[in-house]
DNA sequence: ACCTGAACACCGTTCAAGT
DNA sequence: ACCTGAACACCGTTCAAGT
């Protein structure tokens, strides 16, 4: 960060997601973040109340470009399988909002994280709801398919994780994800 | 804790554990743990290096309970349908458990949680492997069931939690989760 | 052998004072 | 309006001293 500028909220918030997606909440370090805007922890406390306010921000900043944005973006596409498609490459094909979902996702508990990772989810699971309604699923089978597209996203990131360097699930777009989403968008009802 | 008695390392690694399940590995503090054992926390010093070290050993507490004894009890089926079927029963019936593998697999990038979450994913993802070669499906399509089995066992209990009282994914043991896992006992080609 | 109690370091938080 | 710098609280860590 350049020095002798002001700050805006949107900094520190900006600052702290990019220690979120370094680190995890747990790396949104006050002084830490402070040290990188070259100033010192205290100019936090005139922007925001507290560490937790900031967590906040930055999540929200994280739920409208990571899926606000998306959504509307998507939306302008017609035709529902096109539409499905778009965003299963958008998903795949970067790899770094995979794993700050997951790991957001994983903590729910927390009265800081829980309410902005409830909405994303919620969000999502509707967007793809409504995907799959239009292309002409009923209500239940549109839900299903939802709920099993969105719990395969978060999944996967997880496993891919957990699974280092495993050959099968490495790289940005593993064979078998493509294959499996393809899926969920030609023949959805076979997955259930 | 009943006071007056000299405690083991086991005693904090359980008491760890315990706390690792109800509110992640930033739940562990010392000075918690401490009084919740009727001691005081320069105890744990004597047991233990440090917080890290006592985290290690509740996660290997993890890892014996939940993974190693587990698999070497369903090893003892011979049948691996039913080997697999019992493994499901496990890992859906029990509502505690998911939530806490999937709050550890989302933190691999941990120095500390890392190494024994990618332990666990590696025994659990060979275990499932061989089942479903034992099932009779070739090299590589037993490799990619076993994968998409366990990324879809995380993504649930992610999915679940973020949709905190969704009616098609909430209780112990959903319909459409049962439904996906007798589909890749019974047709797990199918899946991919 | 196992624990206490006091000390220290680190980091989140507050606030009077600076520009 | 925005930040500094010093102070305090909290918690992980150390260690000499206790039983």
């Amino acid at each position: 960060m350049s020095p002798d500028k002001k700050l805006s909220p949107d900094d520190w918030a900006r600052a702290a997601l990019d220690a979120v997606a370094a680190g995890g909440v747990e790396a949104v370090s006050v002084e830490g973040l402070a040290r990188s805007l070259c100033v010192t922890k205290g100019s936090l406390y005139w922007h925001y109340a507290d560490r937790s306010a900031l967590i906040t921000a930055a999540l929200e900043l994280w739920e409208r470009i990571g899926t606000i944005e998306i959504i509307e973006r998507l939306d302008a596409i017609e035709d529902p399988a096109a539409r499905l498609r778009a965003l299963f490459e958008l998903s795949i094909g970067d790899a770094r909002n995979g794993p700050v979902d997951s790991a957001l996702a994983a903590r729910v508990d927390d009265p800081v994280v829980g309410p902005v990772v409830e909405r994303v989810a919620r969000r999502r699971v509707e967007f793809l709801e409504r995907a799959y309604r239009d292309l002409g699923l009923g209500p239940a089978a549109a839900a299903a398919s939802a709920r099993i597209a969105y719990s395969t996203y978060l999944g996967h990131f997880q496993a891919a994780q957990a699974l280092r360097d495993d050959p099968l699930l490495g790289g940005p777009a593993p064979r078998y994800m493509r294959r499996l989403l393809h899926a969920m968008v030609e023949s959805p009802r076979s997955a259930h």
